[in-house]
DNA sequence: GATTATACGTA
DNA sequence: CGTACGTATAATCA
């Protein structure tokens, strides 16, 4: 490619190609655990490595615009006018592009008053007379006049940085039908709206090109103005000022003066610490190799990256009785991890940082180990809940749980949490956890042994600890490490269900599907699948001629809401039938999928996922049991089948009434809303007395429903357009209701602007008791992208903090109970219900305690009310 | 067989 | 154009 006796100097518009990586990689993949947006940087980074390796330039330099004001807009002030702003999450991506390069040795050049191409264009123009072979990457097309037989522009494709074109000379010529020194004649002609530089209507780079090649130049052609024919050449001589304008601004200056020479841009080694420091806080782990490939310096690299890599060691395989002594000879912190086949323990390792030891399980081991297991003594587990559910089916309870990888890795990124250890060791360590090739009958690599995981896991926690504020290690400590060893309790004990309710239910619906399938045949004339959105399309759509609905993806919509709104519009017998078959098929599918898993003893066992959330919630999996329908009478005919166990009593369920608005009366001390929860009076009542200032007693079920619409709402950041379509009101209605709501109720909506302003500023939220949710999207140019971060911001701090207490409420409960040495056991937790099972006899205490471990698990402005329910199953219970 | 789209259950 | 989840089915992809 270039000479290689002569010297070769690459500059590079930071500016530009930058901004094509910012928009060319998902900002999702590219942000760091803090909220730093990075794709700009990595985009860019990624591709200037390619690039020096690819070309082994022996000078570099990379050239930024210090503004978007130039001498240019001061010669013309509408240049460059049109372009939207600069989103302000690429703009803070610059600096620290800058930051990386500093450490790469690289020379960053801008300067006041000039744009990055000038500076290329200077530097490009002076290295060609010293006889260096340039490369000019840059994404401004105007560079392309700077191309002659020394230098060859570099220009990215339209699809991002990854391909860049080549243009030398013939190139140019090739593709532009001009030589380059002429091509910004052609772009004076043509004009550039993305410069806001409007050229000759109806001119593009055919016409221009021919022109120019007819009149030789364009000084000639704009002499000869009057020589050129059509409707084209009266729009060329009326615009003949724009095109001389175009020409002058579009001419890269070649004599900045820069505070270097070309010689001095010659490379230089890089400053391998400070490149492994800001590319391991910007999380660019595949990038290092690369880098200190590109330098030569993979081994200072290596000896940087790798300066914790202490050696993995061996785990001493033990006997029970000298793994406890091994255990009890350490001081502090202990790994554990629990192997596990069928839910049952199968091999244990145990590691300090230092060391490892482990042993095949064994009843003699279980034995052993049981009071240290069940001691203070801190012990740290990955994924520590299937561990701690295995230890105890066979007997064993664990205590002193001190940190669990996942957990904390989950409270640092709730939005891409870690599924396992090895994921930590990768994004923690930067290294990689050994594993066995699971393809491999015999697998040619070994796996990490349970004590080498132990010893992993203490590794991981010490990186996690030095990345977990105090306040989210709080957070892992006191809220969520109990509530874990709570769940494993409450999985294991699972709830027993009445396969005989459920399955005479699910045959009565069945059959009522059936009929009403047949029904629905009639009504249309022929048979469909009911459970196929497409074929209803065709049915709703095309044959019935109905109108349109709302659109998605694949066509128009069919879903529930519209369906009860085609009812009222055009009223056909299919609707309705369909809408009754949805909701037959539907409870029929939850029952079914419930009764399959009611296990040997009569009880179904859920997981709870405690890492599944971003605002702090569980999840229930398999079966999950959070969505157990309620709404109608029919389907709350399920929750019947939800009954009290064997040898207990009853059951009983606790919920918290409208938590969490009176997280939002605490977070907004709003002195309205406050008092409304202290006055007693029903909440609705109270606001809708205010908002439409009526006595409470003449507050009518519509009013009611408009300001609970509007309570409920403003929590997840309702519109006046979706109160509106709740409510099938005016939008204009719902937006003076709105209004009146907020004269009443101000601080709210004072509170929730400036807790998403916060969020915007801090990059996360925060609830009541620290837990954090990283929001990079607040700082999106997309519009869409950032309003829903908007209202996801509004709503995880409420959610969140509701979550904390449930958490705080329930493992207090838990451990209330076990310390009383009660019987009664909590079963599920639905968000803001616990139910629980009551042994006999013990009513009266298990109330209290659930009674006041919810009302007390945190000290808000406004109580935190608890409706209690008895009953033999959760239905009853639940009124 | 795995993935995507739609729909719908809960708080 | 209302947050947070999990799951079933049909349609589509490889």
């Amino acid at each position: 490619m270039t000479d290689s006796a002569k010297p070769t100097l690459l500059v590079v518009d930071g500016h530009s190609l930058a901004y094509r990586a910012f928009y060319a990689l998902p900002v999702d993949n590219f942000s760091t655990k803090d909220g730093q947006h990075t794709n700009g940087i990595y985009g860019f980074l990624a591709m200037l490595i390619n690039l020096i390796k690819a070309e082994k330039p022996t000078h570099l330099a990379v050239a930024f615009d210090t503004s978007r004001q130039s001498f240019r807009t001061r010669e013309y002030a509408e240049y460059k006018a049109n372009r939207s702003e600069t989103p302000s999450e690429f703009k803070g991506q610059i600096p620290i592009l800058q930051d990386c390069l500093a450490a790469m040795s690289i020379t960053v050049l801008q300067k006041e008053d000039f744009e990055a191409d000038d500076i290329l264009a200077t530097l490009a123009t002076q290295a060609a007379a010293e006889h260096y072979d340039v490369l000019v990457c840059s994404g401004d097309r105007d560079t392309i006049q700077l191309v002659n037989d020394d230098i060859t522009l570099l220009y990215p494709n339209v699809q991002g940085v990854s391909q860049l074109k080549r243009y030398d000379r013939q190139a140019v010529i090739d593709r532009y039908g001009v030589p380059p020194e002429q091509y910004p004649d052609v772009a004076a002609l043509v004009g550039e709206t993305s410069d806001n530089l409007p050229g000759v209507p109806k001119v593009g780079e055919k016409t221009a090109v021919k022109w120019l090649n007819q009149f030789g130049s364009l000084d000639e052609l704009l002499d000869n103005a009057d020589k050129v024919t059509g409707v084209v050449g009266g729009n060329l001589r009326a615009h003949l000022d724009d095109v001389r304008r175009n020409r002058t601004l579009n001419r890269l200056l070649t004599d900045v003066e820069l505070p270097v020479t070309v010689a001095e841009l010659e490379v230089k080694p890089m400053d391998a610490q400070a490149v492994r420091d800001i590319f391991a806080r910007l999380e660019f782990k595949t990038l290092i190799p690369r880098v200190a490939e590109l330098a030569g310096i993979e081994q200072q690299m290596a000896a940087v990256t790798s300066a914790a890599a202490v050696p993995m060691p061996a785990a001493a395989e033990l006997a029970a009785s000298e793994l406890l002594a091994w255990l009890e000879a350490v001081e502090g912190e202990v790994g554990v991890t629990v192997l596990t086949e069928g839910g049952q323990p199968t091999r244990l390792g145990v590691a300090t940082l230092e060391a490892a030891a482990e042993a095949t399980w064994t009843p003699e081991l279980a034995e052993t180990l049981g009071s240290w297991l069940a001691s203070d003594a801190p012990k740290i587990f990955s994924d520590a809940k299937a561990q701690v559910k295995a230890l105890r089916r066979v007997g064993l309870r664990v205590e002193g749980l001190a940190f669990d990888t996942i957990v904390a890795g989950w409270l640092l990124r709730p939005s891409f949490p870690d599924k396992n250890l090895a994921d930590l060791v990768d994004r923690y360590l930067d290294e990689k956890l050994p594993e066995a090739d699971p393809t491999q009958l015999v697998p040619e690599t070994e796996g990490a042994t349970p004590g080498q995981l132990s010893w992993f896991t203490m590794r991981v926690t010490e990186a996690l600890r030095g990345e977990l504020p105090e306040s989210v290690a709080r957070v892992l400590t006191d809220i969520e490490l109990p509530t874990l060893l709570t769940l494993a309790d409450m999985e294991l004990a699972g709830v027993a269900v009445s396969h005989g309710t459920l399955s005479t239910f699910s045959a009565e619906l069945g059959e009522r599907a059936d009929a009403i399938a047949q029904q629905a045949f009639q009504a249309i004339g022929r048979e469909v699948n009911l459970g196929s959105p497409k074929q209803l399309q065709e049915v709703l759509f095309d044959e019935l001629q109905l109108p349109k609905t709302r659109k998605t993806k694949t066509g128009y919509s069919t879903d529930a809401a519209v369906l009860a709104d085609l009812q009222e519009s055009n009223p056909h017998p299919f609707l309705d039938l369909l809408l009754q078959h949805r909701e037959a098929t539907k409870l029929r599918q939850i029952i079914e999928s419930l009764d399959t898993a009611i296990g040997a003893d009569g009880r179904i066992r859920t997981t709870y996922v405690q890492t599944g959330s971003q605002t702090g919630r569980l999840s229930s999996t398999d079966p999950n049991l959070q969505n157990i329908p309620v709404r109608t009478d029919e389907s709350r005919r399920i929750r019947s089948a939800f009954e009290v166990g064997e040898d207990y009593e009853t059951l009983l369920t606790a919920d918290y009434s409208q938590i969490e608005m009176r997280i939002m009366a605490h977070l907004s001390e709003d002195p309205g809303l406050i008092e409304a929860f202290n006055s007693g009076e029903d909440l609705h009542r109270f606001v809708g007395a205010r908002v439409f200032a009526v006595d409470p007693a003449d507050v009518t079920p519509a009013m009611r429903t408009k300001v609970k619409a509007m309570s409920y709402g403003l929590v997840y950041g309702l519109s006046a357009f979706g109160l509106s379509k709740q409510l099938r009101i005016e939008q204009s209605e719902a937006k003076q209701l709105m209004m009146e709501y907020f004269a009443r109720f101000g601080a709210v909506r004072d509170y929730l602007r400036s807790s998403v302003e916060q969020a915007r500023i801090d990059g996360y939220t925060e609830t009541i008791f620290g837990r954090r949710r990283p929001f990079p999207d607040l700082a999106s140019p997309n519009r869409v992208l950032r309003e829903n971060a908007e209202r996801a911001a509004l709503n995880a701090p409420i959610q969140g903090s509701a979550a904390d207490i449930m958490k705080i409420a329930l493992f207090r409960i838990h451990e209330e109970f076990m310390s009383r040495d009660l019987r009664s056991r909590v079963l599920m937790q639905i968000h803001d219900e616990l139910v629980v099972e009551v042994a006999p006899g013990e009513w009266e205490v298990a109330e209290q305690i659930v009674q006041d471990r919810m009302g007390d698990a945190a000290d808000l402005s406004v109580p935190l009310d608890v409706q209690i329910g008895r009953g033999p199953n959760w239905n009853e219970a639940g009124h």
